[in-house]
DNA sequence: AGTGCCGGGAC
DNA sequence: GTCCCGGCACT
């Protein structure tokens, strides 16, 4: 993926917010908003409709994102002299700090406003050049209180539009291990600014007053819910075990594999799709009543440990279902999808909290599954978004509606099925409908150790009886036949329409 | 006959 | 371990 010819095609299409030395101006000044300096030499400004691109100078082998590089933009910016608007015409480098041969000629500092997303794309924060050379949070020569503000509002600008309580869930994140620090500085210091009684008041679509000053107070609001908190996406990975017991949605481990398996030609539409979670659905209260504590439910079947931790519930997952080791810290994010959060009333909480499966009505259930949510018009989280990508084959409308009717309790069967799915090895290729998550092994049906003996088991010798519920052979047909659940396929007990 | 899926085999 | 399929039980 280069998200980068993205970020300029957004950013220049949807009035992008950039940092641009004042017209005639090269020494450091307030020029934002809020009189804060964006950085030293730097104004603010915001790209125009009137975007064009110049002719690369790169030989025609060069990327799309080397073109946008050399880009000529038309910018407003403030004028910190006369504080009026002014157009002008910068050439843009690209966001990852890559100059561009006409960078002498324009330092653009590029705020990125991109909605859809928080994960990898974002741009490293020692990749943006300043006045001609890369700045790097530990610049010894750039004042603190700056860098905590840039970083702040660069993560502002990556996080989505509208919804700081939307969490997307990416697909992969792979971020540099100094982008991560950076994020984590920057993680720390929209924390500590969230709790500002404005960040909490903030209306949803607060974001869309581009050239507001108000839209400045938003930063740690935006940011922090993206950042530090309500994320079940794991896009942000930094979850220190301080923050466990706080009210914050489980920060997802790092998912650097799952993404392997996904339909190169699928991403962008993906991406979309991850855009439009994150601007419609996934909600993740960012603020809960201090009578309820966030716990986190293992919806692997027949299990239904509640832990009170997202990293505990991981491990679990991890160990108990997924059969992974322990000691490893890693994941692909895979058990996002195997629990779930809860909100409980403290006050009801028992001593027996491992066989609790306490539901409040407030409570924000992510759905386990990514798909899910467009059934669901009720507030939920991402799952994934979570990962959209995590079943592609249950994004097919017809799939859906099929399964939202003759499914009622539609997680239970498409977990079913899911978890079926953990038999699959990736892809073969003339199956399409493969190209599902690879999920643990169906508990029922390998009788794993941390399924209840309670489990029903047909009696040894005997033949299950058959079931009432359609099966994937009726519902979809043979013609369909890449639609069914891989048990089906295989002439295994149905997983998706279980009896 | 059509379907579900067990049991076993190939890889 | 995954994946496939013969063949039996059931409808």
């Amino acid at each position: 993926m280069e998200p980068k010819p993205r970020l300029f095609k957004r950013l220049a299409s949807s009035g992008g917010r950039i940092c641009s030395p004042p017209p005639g101006l090269t020494s450091a000044g307030p020029c934002c908003p809020d009189g804060s300096p964006p950085a030293p030499g730097l104004c603010c400004g915001v790209i125009s409709a009137s975007c064009k691109p110049l002719a690369s100078p790169y030989p025609p082998s060069s990327s799309s994102s080397e073109a946008a590089s050399n880009a000529v933009y038309t910018v407003l910016v403030e004028d910190p002299a006369s504080i009026r608007r002014r157009s002008r015409r910068r050439s843009c480098e690209d966001g990852a700090g890559r100059s561009s041969p006409a960078g002498s000629k324009g330092r653009l500092q590029l705020l990125q406003k991109s909605p859809a997303h928080c994960s990898g794309k974002w741009l490293p924060a020692e990749a943006e050049p300043i006045n001609g050379r890369p700045r790097h949070l530990s610049d010894p020569l750039v004042p603190k209180r700056l860098e905590d503000e840039a970083a702040a509002l660069r993560l502002l600008d990556q996080a989505p539009l509208h919804h700081s309580a939307y969490i997307p869930v990416p697909r992969q994140r792979k971020l540099s291990e100094k982008a991560g620090i950076d994020e984590v500085i920057a993680a720390a210091v929209l924390t500590s600014l969230s709790t500002s009684p404005v960040v909490l008041n903030n209306p949803p679509n607060g974001f869309s007053a581009e050239t507001n000053g108000d839209v400045w107070k938003e930063v740690p609001a935006m940011s922090s819910s993206c950042s530090s908190s309500s994320n079940n996406s794991g896009d942000w990975s930094w979850d220190p075990p301080s923050d466990l017991s706080t009210p914050s949605t489980p920060s997802p481990p790092l998912s650097t594999e799952a993404p392997a398996s996904f339909l190169p030609s699928l991403q962008s539409e993906l991406e979309e799709t991850e855009a439009t979670h994150f601007l419609f659905g996934d909600p993740i209260p960012r603020k809960r009543k201090n009578s309820t504590k966030v716990m986190f439910k293992c919806l692997w079947k027949n299990c239904g440990k509640v832990l009170s931790s997202s990293s505990g519930m991981q491990k679990h997952i991890r160990t108990i279902h997924l059969g992974r080791k322990a000691d490893l810290d890693q994941s692909d994010g895979e058990e996002d999808f195997y629990y779930t959060e809860l909100d409980v009333n403290v006050d009801s909480l028992t001593d027996g909290l491992s066989s609790l499966t306490p539901v409040s009505p407030t409570s924000s259930v992510p759905p386990a599954f990514p798909a899910l949510e467009e059934l669901q018009p009720a507030p939920g989280p991402p799952s994934f978004s979570p990962d959209i990508s995590a079943a592609p084959h249950l994004s097919q409308p017809t799939h859906m509606a099929i399964l939202s009717q003759s499914a009622p309790t539609s997680v239970c069967h498409i977990q079913a099925d899911h978890a079926y799915q953990g038999c699959l090895t990736p892809i073969r290729p003339a199956d399409i409908g493969e190209k599902r998550p690879q999920v643990p092994p169906v508990p029922a049906a390998k009788g794993h150790p941390s399924v209840p003996s309670s489990m029903p088991k047909p009696a040894t010798g005997t033949r299950k009886p058959r079931g009432e519920a359609k099966k994937c052979r009726k519902v979809y047909g043979m013609e369909n036949r890449n639609m069914w659940c891989t048990a089906c396929r295989w002439k295994k007990a149905c997983q998706r329409f279980v009896d």
